[in-house]
Formats: C-alpha cells, structure tokens, sequence
DNA sequence: AATGAATGAGGATTCATTCAT
DNA sequence: AATGAATGAATCCTCATTCAT
C-alpha cells in the first residue's frame, strides 16, 4: 500500500522520464522537425496531451532532451589530474571517444541542431551550442596547461581544431559504422593535437625572435 | 512571336532552376522534413502544383537539389598533379576550404542527411553518401600516392581522419562564424594529415622489423 | 491552530470568489465559448480541477457569474418610490445609467448569452433571460404608474422600447467608450419614454373616441 | 461541353459562396469562437483544408463573413431623397426595419463581435465598427438635413440615439422573437428621434437667447 | 478543501499530393 | 509548361473533464 501510493505520487517525474526517453530516442534519429508529439506519444505509451501537462510545447521537450542527455554526457568523462600533460591529454582523449560511443544520441541531435538555420531558433538549439561553448573553454584550459607559451590566438585554433577532429571522427563512426575504429581514430587524432601545439608553440616562438 | 514561344520553352528550365534555388535554400537552413512543399511555392513564386510537373515528388526534389549543388561543388576546385606531393594536398587543402566557404549548402544539407536516421531513408540521403565515399576514395588515393609504403588500413585511416577533418571544421565555421579562420584552420589540418602519414609509416617500419 | 482552521474554512469561499473573479472578467471579455476553465485557472491562480471541485461544469460556473453579477446590479440601483411618476422616472434612469458605467459585465455578458443561438443553450443565458423579463415586467408597472390609461399592448410597447434603449445606449457607450456621454444620452432617452407614453396615450384616447 | 468547363472554371468562386454561406450561418448563431472549422467544413460539404485554399486563416474567413454580409446588407436600404425630412426619415427607418428583419444574421454577428472585449481583436471586429462608423455619419447627415441648427454635439447624440434604438429593438426583437412587432417598435423610434431632434433644436436656441 | 496527473475529443492549420483544365 | 482547386492524413496544441490522493 505505502509502495502503491509512493508509486502513484511518483508517476509524475516517471511519466516525465518516458517522455523523454521517447523524444530522445526520435529526436536523436529524426531531428527536430522529424520529432512529431504524436510519435512520441505513441513510444512513451501516454497520450499527447499527458506530453503537455509535462512540457510546455514541442521546443519546451526538446530542449529538455537537450538539457537531460548534456548532464548524462557530462557524467560520461571528466578532466584527469595527474600524470604529464601528455598523458592527461591522451586518457582524455579515451575518455571522449568512450562518451561518444556510448551515449550517441546527444551529439547527433546536437549536431542536427547546429547545422541547421531556421529563422526562429529552437531552444534547444541554443542549449546544445552552450553546452558545446563550454566544452570548448574546457579544451582551450587543457591546450594551455600543455602548451603555456601559446597565445591566446593559438590556443583558440588549437581548441577548436581538437573538438572540429572530435566531431568529424563522430560523424565519420555515424556514417561508417563498425568499418569504423573510432578509439584508433582519436588516438591518433591526439596525437595530431600535441604534434599541432608544439607545432604552433615553435612558430610563436620564431615570430617572438 | 518566335522569341515569346522561344521563351515559353526556355522558361521550362528557368522554372526548374527557380524552383531548385528556393529547395536549395529552404533545405539547406531546414533539412528533409523542414522542407516543405508549400515553403518552396512561396520562395520561388510557382505554385505547389508547377513543382510535381518538374519533380516527381519531394523526395525527387531534394535529390535533385543534392544532385545540381554536388555538380557545382565538384566545379569549384579540382586534384592539382604537379609538385610534390606535398605541394599537391597544401593546394588540394586550400581549394577545399575554399569551396566550402563559397557554396556551404551542399555540406550542410548532407551533413543534416547523413545524420538523420529515418526509417525510409530519402534518395537525397543516398547520392550524398555516394559522393562522400567516392571523395573518401580520392583522398586514399592522394594518401598513397604520398605514402606508398603505407598498408590498406593505415591508407583508410589517414583518409578518415582527412575528411573528419575537413567536416569537422565545416561544422566549426558554421558555429562559429567570423570568429572562425577557416584557412588557416585547414592549413594546419593539411599540414596535421601529411605528419600524421609520416607517423602511420614509421610505425609501419617499426611493426615490420 | 484555531485561526489557520478558521482560515482554510474561510479559503474555500475566497478560492470561490477568486474563481468567479476571474470567470467573470473573461466572459464578459470572450463571451461562453471563449471562456476556457483553463484560462480562468490561470487568471485565478487555482489549478484547474480546483475549479471542479465548486462548480460542477463550465455551464454551472458561467451561470453562477450571471447569478452573482446579478446580484451586485441589483443592488446598484432601486425603484425610488416618492415624487411625481416624471420625477421618479427620471430619478431611475441616472441610476441605471450609473450602474451601467459602474458594473458593465453584467450586461455585457448577458447580451452576449442572448445575442447566441446555439444547440444547447446555456443555464446562464435562460437565467440572463429571467433577470430581463422582470426587468421588463418593472418597468411596465412603472409605464402603468405613469399612464394609467394605456392599454396593455402600448404599455408593452413602452417597456420594450424604454429597455431596447437602455441596451442600444449600452452598447453605443461600449463601442464609443468616452466619447458617448452616457448619463446625457439616458437624461435624453428617459425624456423620450415619458414623451411616448404622453403620445400613446393621446392616440389611445383617439382610438377610443 | 462549355457549360461543364465553365462551370468548372465557376468552381472556385462557387465554393468560396458556399464556404462563406455556412460560415454566415453558424457565426451569427454562435460567434467568433464558437465557429470552428470543423463545423463550416462539415455544412459547406468542402473539407477543412479546402476552406484554407480559399481564407488564409479562420480569421480572415470571418472577416469576409462581414464584408459580404455588409455588401448585401448595405444594398437592402438606401436614404431616400424626396418629400419633407419628416417623410425621408419615416420612410427611412421603414427600410431599416425591414432590412434587420430579411438579413439578421449581420447584424447579431457583428453586435456578438462588437461586444467582445478581447486581446487581439479580430478583423471582422475591426471591420463591423468600420461599417457602423459609416452608418453613423449617414445618420447624422440625415439629423442634419432635419434640423439644420443643430450644434455638432447635439447632432452626434442625436445620431447616436437613433443608432443605439435601432440595436436596442434589434435585441428586443431577436429575444422576443414573434411576440415584438419590430415594424411598430420602429415606427415609435422614428417618431422619437425626430422629437429629439427638435427639443434639442429648442435647448439649442434657448441656450442662444 | 484542494491538486497533480491524466485523457479522449476536438481545436486550427499544414502536409504532400492529385487532377482537370 | 503550368496552375487553380481540392483532399485526406498529419501537424501542434487546447478543450472540458475525471480521478486518486
């Protein structure tokens, strides 16, 4: 009797919680347009104006989405603090790969988002690109505890060409599939981001000469 | 009366092309499912009904819009072959990110196409994936003619990388607009690809002896 | 302990209150139909169901704002019973005229419920209607008292004709706003009914003679 | 042959009558919002996405509810130019009277409009006031031609008064149904505002003296 | 006395498409 | 080569109402 009334009492946030696992699921396959509330009703297994009584509209859902799946993302991998730089990048670097495997579905409903350009932009378009700002800030901190000579210029480059590989080597594993050895990929790739700051630190350094 | 009958003929193509740049447009801010008939009426003027004389149906549409942009972004740059080889993937690089800041739509449609995972998969989705791997082919190719001593999948992996590269920061520019120095983000990649061939190959060497 | 039971006792008449509050504010804006229990739950601060719990459907909430508003009209205005039947006549007027400008939502409402003619018609347009035919029945007792000599049918005539201008002028004041001098116009229109009785009378003699 | 083409060509407008007869009908029963596209769709025999072919919105289908209403119901009375104003007015308000009772439908759908008191107001709104300013200005310039020495003030009332009576009796009449004599009604009302018309000459004069 | 959650029916509107001309 | 008109299915969302707590 106690379980059957916490159960009852509950079943908002459970409700809730199948919505969204709904819309994500559809969301992250078809895009924003592509995401009808009918169909979503029809995954969750309430009706769809239950969907209203939880989320204010259609863009009220999917950034919830957005939101939901960034705090699931963001739990997938953290900042290493020990070793040399060279090995906090690189146990990074798996840990990325790693997130990107397992939980797919937000970056590619994120990356759908950011591509597109529609005149009034969804919210949750809005989200995806804060979440990715602060990635980015928290690759141009890790670029500067390896390379503290760079410039700020520098750093920029080297941030945004470390996420621009992250992103490509996704879509690459999208698009091909198992032929696809995402964890080899980033390996290399960071590698390629070390190579490219010392790259960039000797340039600096000839023009400071 | 010859010119206006000469006319009627010619605006047959001259209708098509209306309708093709509006599709282009509209698809390219909205992807598939944003891409709606009716929006493409009013951008280019015709009536919904004019569009099915000219396509078979919106699926045809966007094919064909797929199809013309693939047209005029193969036009924009092409393999150089004098040099060395290094010389070629820097001009080969210049002229890629070049095409990508002259004509975007085409990237940006397909990327939104190749993402999407709808149940009946659209033809548009197909021929671009079509032309992706038959670039992938061309950059295996230039990777060879680089690294002749590299193996198949290191050849492959190089490929990947250099077009996740290259997609990867298309998506950055989109993001990031003016903020964003495309050039010179792709110089870096170009050089980052032809160091990372050169690393493939001495592992080679080194797993060989 | 007593004081907070005294309070929620109390709540229930306030939440009733608020409730009509907000009820009658949107009708008399939107007229039955536009009066949705979602929106009077928005105005009102009670969740919907809140509204079901003193009302038994939206019929019964709408005909309970008639009742109430009814009732603060009646109390606006009351038959003065000394002076000449002129004096008296006049005296009615400026207090209809002044309860009008005072609480315009009666009225408004009503009219509105009366003007409708759809399948099923609403408890608070059958009461709206009852209020009005008492209204009517007054006032011919007033024609009457004035006019002793008129037969039934004139003094029909004269109560319908005294309440239609009471309404047109009502009207005339809501589309006008402050540029319809309202108690000018009434003065005028009590003048006329007492004209008109003096006039149906002289040709009832006539008739007669 | 012909007959079957032209009527095919004819098919456009013929709808849009239909469209518009049923929407009429079902607006002057039930207003702005009780008139849902649903019910015009299922008494015009067109389906719903029809009628958007045709209206751009419901909004606008309602708006041209009153345009033609008003067209048909501007033609059903005219002023008449001959014999002594009190003749003019008389015959005059006989047309009005008989106007009201062949097309009530325009004037109950506008009185439920004018009535409303909404947010955003909808055109038809906008448009009847527009009508009844017209018909305001007309009934002044007949005040006008009746008593020439009329101030500007006492000729607005005046006009103001004839209007209000002429809504005020329409009510009487659609709430009374057989049972008012809406000609007699009229023909009391006529005589009322021509006595108004000269005891406002006199207060007018006496004012001067 | 009150409310969070749910629900089926219906609201306006847009969809891709067809067809006669 | 083109288009006005039509159409059924689907779109997002609101409706009045209920019910367990």
């Amino acid at each position: 009797m106690a379980d059957t009334s916490r159960r009852r009492r509950a079943n908002g946030e459970a409700s809730r919680a199948k919505i969204l696992d709904a819309a994500t699921e559809i969301a992250s396959e078809r895009g924003y347009e592509g995401t009808s509330i009918n169909l979503v009703s029809k995954r969750c297994g309430l009706p769809a104006s239950s969907i209203y009584w939880h989320f204010a509209d259609k863009d009220d859902l999917i950034a919830a989405v957005i939101e939901r799946s960034f705090g699931q993302w963001l739990s997938a991998w953290s900042m290493p603090d020990d070793g040399t730089p060279r090995d906090r990048v690189a146990e990074m670097t798996v840990q990325v790969a790693k997130a990107l495997l397992e939980s797919p579905d937000f970056l590619r409903l994120g990356l759908m988002l950011a591509l597109e350009r529609r005149p009034v932009e969804p919210r949750a378009r809005e989200m995806y690109l804060q979440v990715r700002a602060q990635a980015q800030i928290q690759l141009r901190e890790a670029a500067m505890d390896m390379s503290p000579d760079l410039d700020a210029a520098a750093l920029d480059q080297l941030a945004t060409y470390a996420m621009a590989g992250a992103d490509g080597l996704f879509i690459a594993k999208e698009i091909g599939g198992d032929s696809v050895d995402l964890l080899a990929l980033f390996d290399l790739h960071g590698r390629m981001v070390i190579d490219a700051a010392l790259r960039l630190a000797e340039s600096t350094r000839d023009e400071d000469s």
